[in-house]
DNA sequence: CGCAGTACTGGGAGCGCTTCCAGCAATTGC
DNA sequence: GCAATTGCTGGAAGCGCTCCCAGTACTGCG
């Protein structure tokens, strides 16, 4: 059932950089209400004015109107006055692109995020390690650009942008196995700091959650509930966090003494949750609690185990990880792991900044919590 | 309870601007697993090479080697191939940042978010509508700059952005009320499209979705239904999605001939939603339906009515707006209206694509349509 | 009074690329 | 055979800024 009106096709994006977009000035429409038809006399910005326009404004050289600009020493009191004058008369703006190719620094940085389903992004997860990284560049006058890395294409153009310098540093988040972005991040030229640790290298700078820890706190409370047939859904066997995981689970296990035969893995979805499930279930039809790798797994496990006629928690235990939203509308709701998402991206861009200014910060592991809902 | 690690707090991010970060070079790691211990012999890249190394090594001036670069004309044959080989034996990329000043053209677009919470950026939404702008940017040499311009200070840094032409176009989503950023993309000297109207004002250039032909979609379910006493919660009055939905709950009602005064608005989220919910509880007993402009507000208002002991949908009927990925996991399961946000995106890339090339396109209304789930 | 500082000052050379234009050779038309 | 195309070609002038450096003016001190 849809809502009758213009279904979206749209011509085909052409080539637009070969076109060379004929720029469009005259795009204008009144701030004011729309009724009442105010034609706000735009200020036309015909062109931004230039540091030179500035400095003869202000009747000095160009080397001392830019010195004033970026405050540095050896301008005279009465020239720095004169020059903020005409800035604030002219509004002159410093166009970033020229001081960009005069200092060499870009003045922004990249996150960029590997993995071969731009669909991924789709994670709330990667939405607050965005809003994290945010609340730290703010400060700054660094721009953030995003890369979803996600086709050869896409990782070639990263690349690019980073032997070009069009960026002065990047954050680089989920590789995988033996992900291509490795090899790039070797050899940019600008620092590179890794969110989550990859499973092939230990990089020099990274954040990551304390995955390990988390999931063994996940599996102790599932012991320490009196469960003893405990099975495990891992991830893809390629993908660091996941493994880290196993290791938690593996971990908590041997302290009990007990089995960790039971572990079977699925994609990091609800579909690979049901799967992995279902499997389990007639691998081990007696296993009384299960810690899964991520939400959206446990969420397809619960369907099935609801659909094979076991209660959760009184049948089978289950904890996830992530702590996503609708972790908390599950039925029943469910106890998982929450791992400081906003903070990872914060220290992410801390370290990032700490890198660009020469510091060496050692890397960052950041605690995880169990967060104890209904399933377990 | 934390998995026992260091805790995060890193230093204050100092204002690495002004520092002038040194250029740091030496950051390798070995691409090979991290046990044999490889040292990979990391292809300095000492200095990228240049157009006029690329024409020194072919041969000729650096005006032929630029025209082979953008293949314009005027190049014979062999000059060409000369050139392409220089080209790969260096490994010459043209840098990004000079290529920008020289052509005024920053090969970027921005998306901007206006607000005032940067944490709203996490409604998986956003998410969703920068997959669908990559789908299309991916295609094209440009980047995408993300902008949560959620401060004063985030506004100015964007404003900035646009002045200088740092980017070559902006796609802005969610104004609100009279939001700076209105007058701000009215003198911008780039093309701008709006992600939904604004309310003050109609844009020139604007992808929506049909809030109001879903609005009234979902409630004439409700009237279809048999319901007779339907309410509404809306979300601030100020934000134009919104007030769309509301109209068209009312579209609905006036057709149908019923009361349609049942009206509360809270805010965009789920304590909103309760609030609103008991509200118009206490308002009206006997409402036997309630249209919710969002699903966040929604589960809120699920909330509320079980406590207070309606059964859903036998005693209230409950459709919300958006379809998040929760709304499926709600008890019960939550009827909504589902947008096609990765359209969204999609059709707002491609518009501004169309507009920087010179194109005038129509505005975009994008088709709504209703989930029908258990909540009514 | 002269000399070494010290604090400004502006000229000018880049940063790496695009693009205009004049020059030139190889065609073509008459 | 000569002028008028046509197609290449490279020199040079930017794009707007930073920053080195030589130069000037002024101070203090012996």
């Amino acid at each position: 059932m849809w809502s009758g009106r213009r279904i979206c096709d749209g011509q085909p994006s052409r080539a637009v950089r070969e076109a060379g977009w004929p720029v469009v000035t005259d795009i204008q429409f009144p701030p004011g209400k729309a009724k009442e038809k105010t034609k706000v006399a735009i200020e036309t910005p015909r062109r931004q004015p230039t540091l030179d326009e500035v400095a003869e404004r202000a009747g000095v050289s160009r080397s001392a109107a830019s010195r004033v600009i970026n405050n540095a020493p050896h301008v005279s009191r009465a020239k720095r006055e004169a020059v903020q004058r005409a800035v604030d008369d002219l509004g002159y703006v410093p166009n970033a692109t020229a001081r960009a190719l005069a200092t060499q620094q870009a003045g922004a940085v990249v996150l960029a995020i590997s993995g071969d389903d731009p669909a991924m992004f789709t994670d709330p997860f990667f939405a607050e390690v965005v809003v994290g990284i945010n609340s730290v560049l703010e400060e700054t006058e660094l721009e953030l650009m995003l890369s979803l890395a996600t086709s050869t294409r896409g990782q070639a153009r990263l690349e690019q942008v980073l032997r070009t310098r069009q960026a002065d540093g990047v954050m680089l988040m989920s590789l995988h196995g033996d992900d291509p972005l490795a090899a790039v991040a070797a050899n940019a030229s600008v620092p590179v700091v890794f969110g989550g640790r990859p499973l092939n290298f230990e990089p020099r700078y990274y954040v990551d959650a304390d995955n390990r820890g988390g999931a063994r706190l996940a599996t102790e409370h599932l012991v320490a509930a009196g469960r003893r047939k405990i099975a495990t859904i891992t991830g893809r066997p390629d993908e660091g966090a996941g493994m880290a995981r196993l290791q938690g689970f593996r971990d908590a296990l041997a302290v009990a003494g007990l089995d960790n035969s039971l572990v079977d893995n699925g994609e990091f979805s609800e579909d690979g949750g049901s799967l992995a499930m279902a499997r389990l279930l007639e691998r081990a039809p007696d296993l009384d609690a299960v810690f899964i790798a991520s939400d959206q797994m446990a969420v397809g496990a619960l369907r099935v185990l609801a659909r094979a006629g076991r209660a959760v928690p009184a049948d089978v235990a289950i904890v996830g990880f992530n702590d996503i939203p609708a972790a908390r509308h599950t039925t029943p709701p469910l106890t998982t792991v929450n791992q400081p998402i906003h903070a990872l991206g914060r220290e992410m861009a801390r370290m990032l900044l700490a890198v660009m200014a020469g510091d060496q910060p050692s890397p960052l592991i950041l605690p995880t919590r169990l967060v104890t809902r209904s399933s377990a």
